[in-house]
DNA sequence: GTATGGTATATTGTATACAAATGCCCAAGG
DNA sequence: CCTTGGGCATTTGTATACAATATACCATAC
């Protein structure tokens, strides 16, 4: 998108996400477009997709704050995710073709000369990730899955999640990847979302693990 | 939300799914703010949020088109509405108290007042119906889910079906409202779940069958 | 002391002007 | 005839001014 309002959006967001706007804290329009050097217009266009990504809440007089984002918050998002990239991958299972499979397979090759080393490569393995599984919501053919699961992956938070995960961690993540192509060669949907869903949930404990008692804001500060 | 914009959603929106803007047709922003006697910006709030919805689409360019909706999107909406609806009582079956349990009980009681002359109050049916379904969605506790059923739940759509049921029809919806309260009270998640999916499912079916063969647009001009 | 109301202030909503970009058309060259 | 490039028309993006609305504060009445 155009460039104030991608500034003011991003700029917004890792104020939030880094802790220096707290939760519960106001977002004046009018502030925000100073710290962000852009006019409201672009700023009112990044709260309302904030907004809907649930980082912003609004109240009943459209007045903005930062939302709190409790781990409980953040379990809520992933248990959704594991359902809806569960079904995803069912649907995925049932509509692969070969070619699609062979993209798949080449995508985890990478992930895995991605981590193969003693100093994994944490950035060449998320960008694996995030294709794969890519790959897999397009192969799921609904368009509307996508758009729902669009504001349910939060980019910071499975960031957060891969770097602690140790380089097992990261090899059992790529594993799991495996059990999925083998469930798309099959093409058992059923298998297919058993996997997905136990891969996301799995990651949510990791995720959880690693933050034990500290609120998604409070993580964020400390790292 | 405040008038303008208001107007300006409610108008787009209702020249979309009249067919008076058909399928691909372009929305440009001056245009549209002319039919709607508003300015450009509240246009643009409108089209965010049409975009969110995905009835309208957007070009690499920023440019806006009517999306296309043909019955198989319809479908797809559907199937995940079924999905995250089940979800939605399984939780809420989990969690809800005799209070709520009591208001749901009322609340499929009016429907029934509603449909049990001869002459089907269908508005009325309506009306108790979207109560139905938001308290169970309140209950559920998820705020995440809330959101992304929003962007789902076209009411065109319930309301072209709901046209579309005989009296039969309305009182078996009422029935699996009964059947659906049955596993609140006993609050037995995975009964709810599977209760609420098939009432969604055979809501899709009567929709289909009264549409064969016609996109939704080829339905509205119709209508 | 509390409640109420009104006014001042701050914040959001809307309109509009201008800047930037995109798309379209046609003309020139291959 | 097709391709390509430039320039004009159209469309979207941004800034800003002003209007409508909400909030906060204080004075006054009870």
């Amino acid at each position: 998108m155009s460039r104030a309002s991608d500034r003011a959006y991003a700029g917004i967001r890792s104020m939030i996400l880094s802790g220096e706007l707290p939760a519960g804290a106001a977002l004046g329009e009018e502030a925000l477009a100073e710290r962000c050097g852009v006019s409201r217009t672009p700023v009112r266009d990044a709260l309302r997709r904030l907004e809907a990504e649930l980082l912003v809440k609004r109240n009943e007089t459209q007045r903005s704050f930062v939302a709190d984002w409790s781990l409980s918050d953040v379990a809520d998002a992933f248990e959704l995710r594991a359902m809806l990239e569960g079904h995803a991958a069912r649907r995925a299972a049932e509509r692969i073709d070969d070619a699609t499979l062979q993209r798949l397979r080449r995508c985890n090759q990478a992930i895995f000369e991605a981590i193969r080393s003693e100093q994994p490569d944490v950035a060449g393995f998320l960008e694996g990730n995030r294709d794969f599984h890519a790959i897999i919501l397009e192969t799921s053919g609904s368009r509307r899955l996508s758009s729902l699961l669009a504001t349910l992956i939060e980019q910071p938070v499975i960031w957060r999640t891969a770097h602690h995960y140790g380089r097992d961690a990261l090899r059992r993540s790529h594993g799991e990847h495996d059990e999925l192509l083998a469930a798309f060669a099959r093409r058992d949907g059923a298998w297919a979302e058993a996997v997905m869903a136990a891969h996301i949930r799995r990651a949510f404990h990791a995720y959880a693990d690693a933050h034990q008692g500290l609120t998604a804001f409070d993580m964020a500060r400390s790292a």
